[in-house]
DNA sequence: TTGCTTTTGTAATAAAAATTTCCATACTGA
DNA sequence: TCAGTATGGAAATTTTTATTACAAAAGCAA
């Protein structure tokens, strides 16, 4: 049996994290809804959060049943409880030091904040999941697009510009919104997207992964764990942490994991990737002598 | 009879406010009561709310009657509404941190290595050499720009995003060199340019920093151990550590050295940064509206 | 394909909640 | 003091909500 306490895990939505792999394909609906729309989702009837992740009304008491609740209400009074906690703690937080006094403690704490995201996120990421992705990458006959928000999007440049290395047929959506829909004509079935998205998700983002998952495109989603609304549709879900003390987000995370997917791509077609990388600095010396 | 539209206000808070004189003294517990934990009292049940402040479950139905509401779930669904549109807009947050090692396989190798890149490379920085960087940064008269190279400019467009959203008179360096020019007749005496070069060193991105110094402009210059040539007329030069077991060198430190940088100037300038990000926030608002 | 297991929604049922009724009490003004 | 009135809560009632039982559908193995 499973009581609320084998489960690890000090906020429901941290709970949801951690057993994301145990619920069926129905269940993760109003789970990844709730995580989404946190925690106003959960706070609402059955039936509302039911319609909220186009599911039934049992289906969301089961997943409140597998999350280690004993009814609907003794969950909704514990994410009650979680807010009132919340709010009662330092509420609109300035940032960490405005006092001059250690300047080593700013770098300091904000690097061991930083490390900490990095080595929890990695420690939750499904190892399957992963080199499932790596091998979408590795297989060069599937075209791969990157595309990520208004900040996230130096995260997909980021990773366009390495992946372009290494392989050909890597494309990176960009520019104004309303010249998107070309990118969509070039995303077919068997094709990859790569989606960075993180709070507050971004509406534009969200509808591109649809269109293309509609499509029959592979969507690999890298999000924080607030877990975007792109999860809804996405083959691989990659959820880190991105929380620290200022009132930023930190990418740090998110840079390595990119990092560490870019290297086992790269691991994986060894032979290839080097032959090709070769070949560019060939080209690349003809153009700059000429 | 009151309806909800007679009474001023758009959020409940405020409603009570307006109304707090009309009520009687025992209506007035609850209301008190639910301003000062808002707006979870709400969102109990009838009974615990009016526990909560000491009053029947019919004094707590007459309050919210008075309020102007139909009914006490219809009460319910505004404060929901009104969480939810809180969320989707600025900055709150929930810290998340949960720990628990891996099991030394390929991604646990290749984040321990980014993780002692990045603190060996903060060790090694000078707090001052950092201090005054942010300084410069600080200083809203100044015109600040990013540039990198091949690979480094998504760095300094993740730098760009940041600083664009907290000061004015930001801007990046990007496009096709050719255009380069253009941008160094923005950089005067007294600006500050913010350059990305790694090995192997960009001709074109050292000659335009090289320029840029020679016009006065103080150039802030991220690098990696081997250390750009731009060192030799930058201001201010942190070099970190980039290599991995891998065959690529890794961004982390970068990513996180300048996210501290953000963090920081966000914190020295936290008034001026607030205010400009919620001006951001409404334009923005405006603009989708439309 | 067939039979078996798992998953999911429909509809009936039980529980709990909001709402109303009505009476007790406190206050006000003579 | 006494009406007359405003206020507040206990208990009954009604409505809504969560829950359960069950059957259909989907997935899977042989």
């Amino acid at each position: 049996m499973a009581r609320s306490q084998d489960i690890a895990g000090r906020s429901v939505a941290e709970r949801i994290r951690n057993s994301l792999d145990r619920l069926t394909p129905t269940e993760r609906r109003p789970a990844l809804a709730l995580l989404s729309s946190y925690p106003v989702a959960g706070l609402e009837t059955v039936a509302q959060f039911a319609r909220r992740a186009r599911v039934s009304g049992p289906t969301v008491l089961r997943l409140i049943a597998k999350l280690g609740f004993d009814s609907y209400p003794d969950f909704q009074q514990v994410l009650r409880d979680e807010m009132e906690q919340r709010l009662q703690t330092p509420l609109s937080k300035a940032p960490a030091h405005s006092g001059r006094s250690g300047d080593g403690d700013f770098i300091d704490g904000y690097i061991d904040a930083i490390v900490t995201n990095i080595r929890d996120s990695m420690a939750e990421i499904s190892r399957k999941e992963f080199d499932s992705a790596v091998a979408l990458l590795v297989d060069e006959r599937r075209r791969v697009m990157t595309i990520g928000g208004r900040f996230t999007s130096s995260l997909a440049f980021h990773l366009y510009l390495h992946l372009r290395e290494l392989r050909p047929r890597v494309g990176m959506v960009g520019g104004q919104t309303a010249a998107w829909a070309e990118h969509l004509l070039d995303l077919d079935r068997k094709d990859v997207l790569i989606v960075f998205d993180i709070r507050r998700f971004q509406d534009d983002v969200v509808r591109f992964a649809h269109q293309a998952a509609a499509g029959g495109t592979h969507v690999i989603l890298f999000t924080d764990t607030w877990v975007s609304p792109v999860a809804a549709v996405a083959t691989h879900v990659f959820a880190v942490h991105t929380s620290l003390p200022s009132s930023w987000e930190s990418f740090a995370a998110l840079t390595a994991l990119s990092e560490a997917l870019i290297a086992r791509t790269h691991a994986e077609r060894w032979a290839r990737s080097k032959e090709r990388m070769e070949r560019l600095e060939q080209l690349r010396g003809h153009l700059s002598d000429g």
